[in-house]
DNA sequence: GGTTGTGAACAAATTCACAGCG
DNA sequence: CGCTGTGAATTTGTTCACAACC
């Protein structure tokens, strides 16, 4: 029996799209099937771990055989929601935000920066890197105008949270937070986050007992 | 007893400088004390993971009336090595790495970012936002003259174990990975990893079971 | 009385190990 | 025979609940 029923556990999700990146790989050297020993290396985990996560997807491999590379990807990217763009808004039009308007990592996998938004009036109009910048208010308008359902917040901190709130309002249930700041959502919402800096202070941490513990 | 001498776990460790940075806010205000409650709050977490994390770095509260802000603050920074400046190299100078190099968190957090790092030449003698571009060869120079311990690869995929080996060969121990690419690295050398698209591709999944699952 | 610090209980995630199937 | 799929065992992380202490 396959775990395909029951609710995919997050520590499996946050993993899923690293599998899908190596998939992507073995699509383009022509390879048919992986076995999980093989994309467990590419993705930098154990086997074990692979079969489990993937199990809770369906049955999707051949015992003896493998995964076939084609089908598991398909099955991926459909579970992912990954079969159509995501259209993307990024809140905050300063250094990060026309920063990350600029990464061409976002467009390339799936999620196309529709626009931009800023509460200081000044900016808006411009066009950073062939994306205009809207004002805050006219968030619901772009969501219906151009579909958005993810909002990317990259004000500084003291913003965020009025940022996430009118994110919500406006009928955006994702939400990936760069300001250095903990925010909270409505229920139903989505948030994830990315603190540039406390991933170094993390380093830093291992680095100053790097005698005792590794990492 | 305290937990003082036992290893720190690594989901508390991930935890310190969100604690850290609401201490910053409270020694703002001028707040002399705090609860494990009211830190909870402030760090978006519940207060028995406050105190259980707390007392890793050893018994710093008092009964009936909570944690010195500024002690706290100061046996939080020295744990997490955040007594004294990192300095960081970024390697590539593209689109990612000049932006990351113009980010102020970085250098506001402790991390000055010190050098740029490129393996084209073209590049090399540029400056971005003041920061001078050298060659990739540079790096054990670099490390020695201006004390660097931290190395970020903001290049394309495809170059990222390469510039990973090339950090580790300088004898550069920690790593901060922004290449959408899993690399590994030598015994002892520490490892982190933010992918942006991927932060999307969760958020895209949960989007798509908003039904059925929440986050 | 109020709040910490921490064992004990619980939950989530990982890894093992092997039956089951191609 | 080879590799998946998965229960069971183990490890790691979280939460509870209360004794200890100010």
């Amino acid at each position: 029996m396959s775990d395909r029923s029951r609710r995919i556990p997050e520590a499996t999700v946050a993993r899923l799209p690293v599998y899908l990146r190596s998939l992507a790989e073995l699509l383009e050297d022509k390879t048919a099937t992986v076995s999980s020993e093989r994309l467990a290396e590419m993705a930098g985990v154990n086997a074990a771990k692979v079969r489990k996560d993937l199990s809770y997807l369906g049955s999707y491999g051949t015992r003896g055989v493998g995964y076939d590379v084609e089908y598991l990807a398909f099955q991926m990217s459909r579970e992912l929601g990954l079969t159509h763009d995501w259209p993307v808004v990024i809140v905050g039009a300063g250094n990060l935000g026309q920063a990350l308007a600029n990464y061409g990592g976002f467009k390339e996998r799936g999620f196309p920066v529709a626009a931009l938004v800023d509460a200081d009036r000044a900016k808006v109009g411009q066009l950073v890197h062939g994306v205009p910048v809207h004002h805050l208010d006219e968030l619901p308008v772009l969501k219906e105008r151009l579909g958005i359902a993810i909002g990317i917040i990259a004000t500084p901190a003291v913003a965020a949270q009025d940022v996430a709130d009118a994110l919500a309002e406006a009928g955006i249930g994702s939400i990936l937070n760069f300001a250095p700041a903990v925010i909270s959502v409505p229920e139903g919402t989505s948030l994830r986050k990315v603190d540039l800096a406390l991933e170094l202070q993390i380093l830093s941490f291992y680095q100053e007992h790097r005698d005792t513990e590794g990492v």
